[in-house]
RNA sequence: GCGCCCGUAGCUCAUUCGGAUAGAGCAUCUGCCUUCUAAGCAGAGGGUAGCAGGUUCGAAUCCUGCCGGGCGCGCCA
């Protein structure tokens, strides 16, 4: 509808600038709005008051002679001069109500739309270190990344999510140190007290252990004299570093139980861990297309190869018997390390490999879905995949805010190494799944979220998908009385005698259906999938207030069937919106 | 100190890439169940959009400065 307003501006315009009675030249995008307002239509369009400047008019005037010059069209029905010069449309009620059977007819893909003309488009969320299980700050990463996932699938783009699982690197020796010790402990309950205070304190990290006791017993005894002779003090004693014990700890047990053991260790944590948030994300109805691991990227050359070509782009550098990438020549605050000096090569050499990976695959954009921590990171990879000769404005970084718990008034500490933290899991089954997802995208991505676990956990009906499913629910529950009148909804009726809907709260619920595709569109442009959240709740109050409001269940048999027809794209609608957000719309409540 | 994000009703947040009188939910108050589910509806009160300037026909939105909060500034990942 916008298309067809702008069409006839444009076709007004130019025919001004024919006569010479517009002295100025046409604007390729000719903007429309949505009326905020009922009493100024349905549309709006600000183009007098664009206009009045170049063309050195006064914008009513303006507005005046485009209105004498647009030519008539059947879809609207009034337009008019409002304001400072804004033009305002009403469009007539044949093309309003004509929605009703656009949604009946579209059903499921009612909404879909174009915008991403099959662009192949890959986005990456969550990603956390398989070190634990997902706590809730991972969960808003997940939510969002799925709906918009959802949402950009919507408006065409060919879609593909991706999980980057850290299966390399310090945090995950520290993992497999922890396995390791957690398994002696339960031959020797000395371990116990020895434990590293840099270790995995969580008690999945026990159950771990005991399963790979009850696979391996005896095959990784050690003693404690053994395990900790001459090792840098820990943390507590004197003269302690936490760091450097816990990585001579990690050396000792590679020493201790050889490569295979250790890695046959390191393996057993990496996959449990990884099995379990990738069942607890499904549950969450959050699915991947790949799993994509880092230490395949090192085993495979990947990584040195990428290394190779920052080394012969010339912005790379040796200093102190490290190797440095010089992102301070594309606008990085500092230079970065991509080989430490001890050989090996740097999380961040990783990740310009694994995003040079991403291009190559053939994605014409891509996503990566961040939490806020690590902002700071943006540059040095931009400024690295341009070094290499790709184009850093493929990637698109999002960066979602932390997530800040609150119980009882109270900062909820966490920390997955302490294992002091509330998990996606804990959340799930206390709040449901439908109320955590609508809840976590409920914010923009930027917005600092206050999740109040007391609010969500003790008065769950307050949240607002409880709403939108009860408009569905009713929906459908107006079907069941129908069956139970021996009735049936004639819906070849119903969408002839259309035109029976003329009550406000009628037209109301058709002008929010007829939004739907737009609103699609303009989420996704901007990556909104709250927009989305919002959309359907402000359906579900215009059904809410229409079932007040009218009986759907009348004698009169076309306006029964024309109302029937209206709640059931109601309905539809309702459905497709809460699709996108990994939300259930359940029949009954 | 430098960089990124944020600041809107008592609380939590929207506000269609600059539009018309800034809107919802929660909380508070007043009404509505013999009729399709009251997890609902109708209505009321509640605002200097952190503060001060600037840009323009028009600013919560863009720019500058200050104030306040979050995060980051490793040869960790």
């Amino acid at each position: 509808m916008k298309q067809v307003i702008q069409h006839l501006i444009h076709t007004a315009l130019a025919g001004l600038a024919g006569n010479d009675a517009l002295k100025c030249d046409i604007p390729d995008q000719i903007n429309i709005d949505r009326a905020r307002d009922k009493s100024h239509g349905d549309f709006a369009s600000n183009i007098a008051m664009v206009l009045a400047k170049p063309a050195g008019m006064n914008p009513r005037q303006l507005a005046e002679m485009i209105v004498t010059a647009l030519p008539a069209d059947p879809a609207v029905a009034k337009v008019e001069i409002a304001g400072p010069g804004f033009i305002n449309f009403t469009l007539a009620e044949d093309a309003l109500n004509a929605v009703v059977k656009t949604v009946l007819e579209q059903a499921d893909d009612y909404g879909r739309g174009r915008l991403g003309a099959g662009q192949r488009i890959q986005i990456e969320f969550v990603s956390a270190n398989p070190t634990g299980p997902l706590h809730v700050g991972h969960g808003r990463g997940a939510a969002y990344g799925a709906s918009l996932a959802n949402l950009l699938r919507a408006a065409g783009y060919d879609v593909h999510n991706e999980y980057y699982v850290n299966d390399a690197g310090r945090q995950m020796n520290i993992l497999a140190a922890s396995v390791w010790l957690r398994y002696l402990e339960l031959g020797d309950a000395a371990f116990e007290a020895r434990f590293p205070a840099n270790g995995y304190q969580g008690d999945y990290v026990r159950d771990i252990s005991t399963i790979l006791r009850s696979e391996y017993a005896d095959r990784f005894e050690h003693s404690v004299e053994r395990v900790f002779a001459d090792l840098p003090a820990d943390e507590g004693e004197p003269d302690g570093d936490k760091e450097r014990h816990i990585d001579a700890l990690i050396e000792r047990g590679r020493a201790l139980l050889g490569e295979e053991d250790y890695m046959l260790i390191f393996d057993a944590g990496l996959k449990r861990i990884t099995a379990d948030i990738r069942d607890d994300l499904a549950e969450f109805g959050v699915l991947y297309d790949d799993w994509y691991s880092e230490r395949q990227l090192h085993t495979s050359g990947r990584i040195d190869e990428c290394i190779e070509r920052l080394q012969k782009s010339g912005h790379v550098y040796a200093d102190n018997g490290a190797l440095w990438f010089r992102s301070t020549d594309y606008g990085d605050e500092k230079d970065r390390v991509v080989v430490r000096d001890n050989g090996v090569k740097t999380y961040f050499a990783a990740d310009i490999a694994y995003h040079m990976e991403k291009l190559e695959r053939g994605f014409d954009r891509v996503i990566d879905i961040w939490g806020a921590d690590h902002h700071g990171y943006v540059p040095r990879v931009k400024a690295a995949l341009a070094a290499i000769g790709d184009d850093p404005s493929r990637l698109d970084v999002l960066l979602v805010q932390f997530a800040v718990l609150y119980r009882g008034g109270e900062k909820v500490p966490m920390s997955t190494r302490s294992g002091q933290f509330v998990t996606l899991r804990e959340l799930r089954h206390e709040v449901g799944n439908d109320a955590a997802r609508f809840f976590y995208v409920l914010r923009k991505c930027e917005q600092h979220m206050d999740f109040d676990l007391d609010l969500a956990k003790s008065q769950s009906n307050e949240n607002p998908v409880y709403y939108v499913q009860y408009a569905h629910a009713r929906i459908c529950s107006v079907y069941r009385q129908l069956a139970e009148k021996n009735l049936t909804w004639d819906s070849a009726n119903g969408l002839a005698r259309l035109d029976r809907l003329s009550e406000s709260h009628e037209t109301d619920l058709m002008t929010a259906l007829t939004r739907y595709p737009e609103l699609i569109e303009a989420a996704a442009r901007n990556h909104e999938p709250h927009q989305i959240a919002y959309y359907v709740r402000e359906v579900a109050t215009a059904f809410h207030t229409y079932y007040n409001a009218h009986q759907f269940i009348v004698d009169d048999a076309d306006l029964r069937d024309a109302r029937l027809a209206l709640i059931t794209a109601t309905r539809q609608v309702l459905k497709n919106g809460l699709q996108l957000l990994g939300v259930t719309a359940p029949d009954t409540m």
